[in-house]
DNA sequence: CTGTTAGCGCCTTCAA
DNA sequence: TTGAAGGCGCTAACAG
């Protein structure tokens, strides 16, 4: 329905190469000519057909962003950072959204093909070597956002930083019986890379304080508030509760205090609780937390992936983006019980 | 860099019709050669390149979902029901994030076209009678969710039920006194449909009750807790302030529960406050709300659209989803201070 | 049943 | 400077 090049070429009594010549500004043309062709262009409101473009380039301009669950806040907020970059670009924005395993093992291995995408965001997802193997003879340049693996390039803020931080909040404040609550490390989703590097963190801290690591205070579930709900009635049901939790997550943060309420315990008074990733709420629940630029990340992996579209490079950087600590209500200096 | 249907054609030792025929099952095969094909495409690992067939055909095999902020949870709820009607279907679902009104408008404009999308879902986002007629002549369906446009196919919750049954509540419970915090009710971005209907239902609700709308009860901000919580300071700093808050969103409710803890007020004892959309938080909140189906929503608006683009129904029909109220303990009956 | 061929709309040499 | 023509990879007549 819409009009063709030929119809514009016509229209102004030009051949089609000149169409296309001043509107990809390519080649040398008159300027009377051009001002025919605008003319016609503007006459017929005429917009090329992106699809005969891309076949005519070999250029797909879509970009594929493979993430799981992009529901959960964080998500979110990431994939706005990389929507960001790519709504002023010339590229479109796939969203790839995994909910099961299936679909994660699907879309990574249909996904990364040249006449798909020009490139590809894999955001938490954690690729195994054959998947990372695959996607480096793809031809298709492959950027991991809050993952990594040693043979790719990705961006992931410094959870390990961020776990010590949160850890160490907490020893100074004079706990030491501190828990911690968050996804399943081993999951088959691949999709906790961060849980487990806050993990490192959480056992640095309590190893330069000299405190000893306990099996009991390590709580794992699925990410939700129901499921950190559990694990935090498990916690304060111990015949020696933990006098502090660190959630690996706001979300996970707030079933902890879902708990302690149950429990007919106060926060902070009785219980201390630190999140991650500072959601809106954090703010109104006075949740102390440590803050990660969730926006920026996307953002950053989105810069890199087009560099590595425009050929800049494939070499496997590993970017770190830094975390804050966010002090508010939740947490309470607690006398020496020891 | 993969294989054509050339190349397939070529191993197999026949034409490429004959590859086409069986890869898309189109057209009379003999056994023989659609076993050769078969073999000959598991060889090559053929996949046939998407953006040849989409010109090839003529479509995109592409909707387009033009919606605004897509960061608010109640916007992604829809978004994950859309997404999962398309992520089944052959169509690649690419979103396009509205966060300004040029964006809206171009937006409008230039995702409509028949080169560019084979359907768009609009949500939120109200568009005015010259959009509607542009998208009825673009040949391109559109359906809306969330908003409505008596031209145009759409499907949205009774907003105006919703804001019946949640000021009926309160009015229930012995409140005479009952504000309404919500969104600008006539901003630019025309993406307030709902918060309008909801205020309908408000009045509505008042009206049968022979209660008197007092203009001082009417606050609105952007949507954001802090704009809300702004609002409800004013509220409650008024001479004869309310007794009750009917938020539009659950995000505004927890900004006015806010202000009230800034103003030393408790919820419920000293303000009922009841919100809309029943997030997550919620129910940790313990705020009495509003349910919508947000998911079922954008997967009819989706079914909706999939059915225009087989040629189903291009009529206006306009779907109601039901909402429910789910009571928590932010409303607290009082005695009539008649 | 099957191969050949003409487009789909655009970009890009190649001559002129 | 410019137009004609080939080609991107696939589908769908059209002949056989």
């Amino acid at each position: 329905m819409p009009a063709t090049i030929r119809d514009v070429a016509k229209r102004a009594g030009v051949g089609v190469a000149t169409v296309s010549r001043v509107l990809n500004n390519s080649g040398l043309v008159s300027e009377r000519a051009r001002q025919t062709v605008m003319q016609a262009v503007a006459e017929l409101n005429y917009v090329p057909n992106p699809t005969a473009r891309r076949l005519s380039l070999g250029k797909t301009f879509t970009v594929a962003v493979i993430v799981p669950f992009f529901t959960r806040p964080s998500f979110v907020e990431r994939l706005r950072g990389i929507d960001s970059v790519f709504a002023d670009s010339r590229y479109d924005m796939i969203v790839f959204n995994v909910e099961s395993v299936q679909k994660r093992d699907k879309y990574l291995a249909e996904v990364p093909r040249p006449d798909r995408a020009d490139g590809v965001i894999v955001v938490t997802l954690t690729p195994n070597d054959t998947q990372a193997q695959a996607f480096k003879t793809s031809g298709v340049p492959v950027v991991l956002v809050d993952t990594h693996h040693t043979e790719l390039p990705s961006v992931m803020e410094d959870s390990v930083l961020g776990g010590r931080i949160a850890t160490g909040h907490l020893i100074e404040l004079g706990h030491r019986k501190i828990a911690y609550v968050s996804d399943v490390l081993d999951d088959v989703f691949s999709a906790t890379a961060a849980s487990l590097y806050r993990f490192k963190g959480y056992q640095q801290a309590l190893e330069v304080a000299g405190i000893e690591l306990r099996d009991d205070y390590l709580k794992h579930g699925r990410h939700s508030r129901a499921e950190a709900h559990r694990c935090a009635l498990e916690l304060f049901a111990l015949p020696d509760p933990p006098t502090a939790v660190f959630a690996a997550s706001d979300t996970q943060a707030i079933g902890v205090m879902e708990a302690a309420r149950d429990a007919g315990l106060r926060v902070p008074d009785d219980v201390s609780v630190i999140g991650y990733d500072d959601l809106d709420v954090a703010g109104y629940l006075e949740l102390t937390t440590v803050r990660q630029s969730l926006f920026e990340s996307g953002q950053r992996g989105a810069q890199l992936l087009l560099n590595a579209i425009d050929g800049q490079l494939i070499e496997p950087v590993r970017e770190s983006i830094p975390v804050e600590l966010i002090v508010r209500k939740s947490c309470r200096r607690i006398e020496d019980a020891a």
